[in-house]
DNA sequence: CGAATCCTTGAGTAATTTCAAGACTGGTGG
DNA sequence: CCACCAGTCTTGAAATTACTCAAGGATTCG
């Protein structure tokens, strides 16, 4: 294989990915997929445990996920860390980082990952002369700010059991759509991070599993997922009981 | 004066804004400002109570809050309403809404408000070719990331007290950066419309409102607050007690 | 001025946290 | 290949915090 036939295989690839429409190529044309993969440096090995950025970095790029899990988290002001989120293959880190120019958060893989870096001046540059890149970079943060409002509102006055309910739901959805099972799954993170992102001690983590797995709703073995009754699951995590009402 | 100059002291006028470095045309020369100017519908009046957008409508706007206040609220799964934002001059809403082309959420003035109403398609248009507008909006969305990400944060293992002291100091500095006082602000909303936002209910507020003052830290007139001891209030807010160390 | 909403206060209840300690697990090295 | 180690997970009992329920009082707006 020549060299140019390595390097096109390593570099010019957006339009073969698996995961091309939940990523930045999605909506674009087929020449603009062309330009962006110019750009795009792929297969970057992350290892278990190794920082993709750290908060006070400088930003210099974002990142697609493409296998594996990665979590970010950010140092509260008192000190302590908190997880601002999971992220699955297709999904873009970093954006955080625009505004600032400085990452907020750090990325950690959850397991060996590999991860597609973008750097970010670039794709600038080249979303300054591709609308529809633009466009679907707009879509993507717009996508992002959507999720962040989901996730204030599983933290917000929700019961433990429903915090779980909807966190196993929305895994089993992200899962589903990236052509996996929506009943069987391996959750990526330990109870103690799914915790501290669900904003419960492990303790409590631990017992709401069980009291789930007591009602019948999942069956739980180890990180291993099996939702059992979704619809009772639904019924749960979005019940009318537990919040109150707040009229407008 | 002739319809010309009527219609350009109505819409050409965000470099003569207050607002300017807070919204659009922050980081913007001179020539794209007089563009952005252009499409902006200025002055829109919506009075206490009244919808600027509701969830499910059709997208096609966003907007900047002139003066007044307005709260965000989208409906939960379940049936109540949760506020997922109040937004002060300066600030642009219903960025939220690109990714589906409908509102996921309601906009309510919280006392008589103005806002400059921003076509998206015509805002999408110019920025294609107006790079800096373009740079702008991806700042800008990328800053009400970081603030969901704080608010996530604020939700998550703090208790009522720490809860109130960060918002309360979250507002005296968002005051204080549109050229008000740090120390004497009125809250726009309601104890109950900021219990809902903090996941507490109204009596949990109350309570809290007072254990504050009985603490010396802020001093409470109904709306009107005053904040007294900001070191101890920082203290509080950011103090290492009330949430578990994380590792990473 | 009067209705509606909002706010406050008290007492009792339910939920999660804290503290403490033991069991399991997966990865490492002998 | 097995034993060990550190981190993870589980379990129980006590403590704390915010919630619920109930009712009276204060504002605000029309």
């Amino acid at each position: 294989m020549t060299r140019i036939a390595t390097l096109s295989e390593t570099r010019d690839n957006c339009h073969n990915c698996r995961l091309r429409t939940l990523c930045l190529p999605d909506n674009l044309p087929e020449e603009d997929v062309g330009r962006l993969a110019g750009i795009v440096q792929r297969r970057k090995l992350v290892s278990r445990g190794t920082l993709l950025f750290q908060a006070g970095q400088r930003f210099s790029s974002i990142y697609a996920v493409r296998t594996g899990a990665v979590k970010t988290t950010a140092l509260m002001a008192n000190g302590d860390e908190h997880i601002s989120g999971f992220h699955l293959p297709g999904d873009v880190i970093g954006l955080d980082a625009i505004v600032s120019r400085d990452h907020p958060s750090t990325a950690v893989a959850l397991e060996n990952a590999s991860v597609c870096e973008i750097p970010y001046a670039e794709l600038e540059t080249l979303s300054d002369r591709t609308p529809a890149l633009q466009h679907q970079l707009m879509r993507i943060m717009s996508r992002e700010l959507l999720a962040e409002q989901g996730t204030n509102q599983l933290l917000t006055r929700r019961s433990a059991e429903q915090r779980l309910a909807v966190v196993l739901l929305t895994f089993s959805e992200r899962f589903a759509s990236r052509g996996l099972s929506a009943q069987r799954f391996r959750l990526p993170m330990s109870r103690l991070d799914l915790g501290n992102y669900l904003g419960l001690v492990p303790e409590t983590m631990s017992r709401t599993f069980r009291r789930l797995e007591g009602q019948g709703l999942v069956s739980i073995a180890g990180k291993e997922v099996e939702i059992v009754d979704i619809c009772a699951m639904q019924g749960l995590a979005f019940g009318a009981q537990g919040a109150q009402a707040a009229r407008a």
